[in-house]
DNA sequence: ACCTGAACACCGTTCAAGT
DNA sequence: ACCTGAACACCGTTCAAGT
């Protein structure tokens, strides 16, 4: 890759990060290209989607909380690893506009899936949660790791609003969790 | 309302209600005065946000749901009437593109709520459901109708697919209704 | 009053022209 | 190779002009 293209592709996503953050996933491309200084087809270049370049954005996110899960599984029993993980992931993705959108696309809408990468990411690190506690018996054998993540990303897709939304969304997932325990 | 205005109306709903079934609640607004042999700004000075205009189109749908909840309760004992009611909801809402949207503006997304009509008519007909099962026990008594609605709605939401989606829809819904019950 | 269609500002995408 | 900016087709919205 030569030296200016490697170093639009740092620019565009920098760009992209200032501004997801600031107007929301659909901000205007042009205005990350401008923004970026760069020509707006460059960025079609290295992002042929608005998804590709979302991923670009917060791969680094996705990792935390892929992280979050080992660290958690680690050092706290398995029901309480299993808990905190699914509120600490639900609050993080709540308050990163871009991050539900990413997350919209690989799990939520059109073609589940079809963002490989996020996806299997996200299900090792909820499997890593949740094995352990369906062993244990603590939570119902007859679910999965990717009916988990839908429904926990259903209700933060779902929430808009960091306010009333974030505490509503906290109250249906612990009617959620409930729901998962075993009995 | 003159004459003209009000055949205008008409032809715009019925336009409106072919093309959102065709291509979904992100049709073109200008294709729908088309083909309802309109000016475009007419259709804006009839509704002026698609929203209102999605609500012109399946009002009637509303009203057939919350039906079937009276429907259900005088037929039923109360807990399958309560569990029948949530399938045909959810069933109903994933047949019907337009619906989801509407639903998604009066529960899912922005400011729920927002479309106080809609909101006002599912929360009735969620409630002579649910407060029942409450009574004699059956439900848990920590859930309002309105948590029940997001949560359900939050998983038809985010199902799009006919297919696959819609299988992965009822088998969440299930967990949902399990979590509910009492224990 | 109500309708009309053109005009406007905006978007994502593509493409010929540059270096 | 890679970038650029103009061009294109499209969208929602508004507005002066008609009846």
């Amino acid at each position: 890759m030569r030296a200016d293209a490697r170093r639009n592709h740092e620019r565009l996503v920098a760009a992209a990060r200032t501004t997801f953050s600031a107007q929301g996933a659909n901000a205007s491309l042009d205005d990350i290209a401008r923004s970026a200084g760069v020509g707006n087809a460059t960025l079609y270049r290295h992002f042929p989607t608005r998804e590709l370049l979302l991923e670009a954005v917060y791969r680094g996110q996705i990792e935390d909380i892929a992280a979050k899960a080992a660290e958690l599984v680690a050092s706290l029993p398995p029901m309480e690893a299993f808990v905190e993980w699914l509120r600490e992931m639900a609050a993080h993705i709540i308050t990163h506009r871009g991050l539900k959108a990413l997350l919209a696309a690989a799990f939520g809408g059109e073609r589940p899936g079809l963002n490989s990468w996020c996806h299997e990411v996200m299900l090792g690190a909820a499997n890593s949660v949740l094995l352990q506690v369906q062993e244990t018996g603590e939570v119902r054998s007859d679910v999965n790791a990717y009916q988990m993540l839908r429904l926990v990303n259903a209700i933060v897709l779902t929430s808009e609003q960091a306010g009333a939304g974030g505490e509503e969304a906290d109250a249906l997932l612990t009617l959620v969790i409930d729901g998962l325990r075993a009995r």
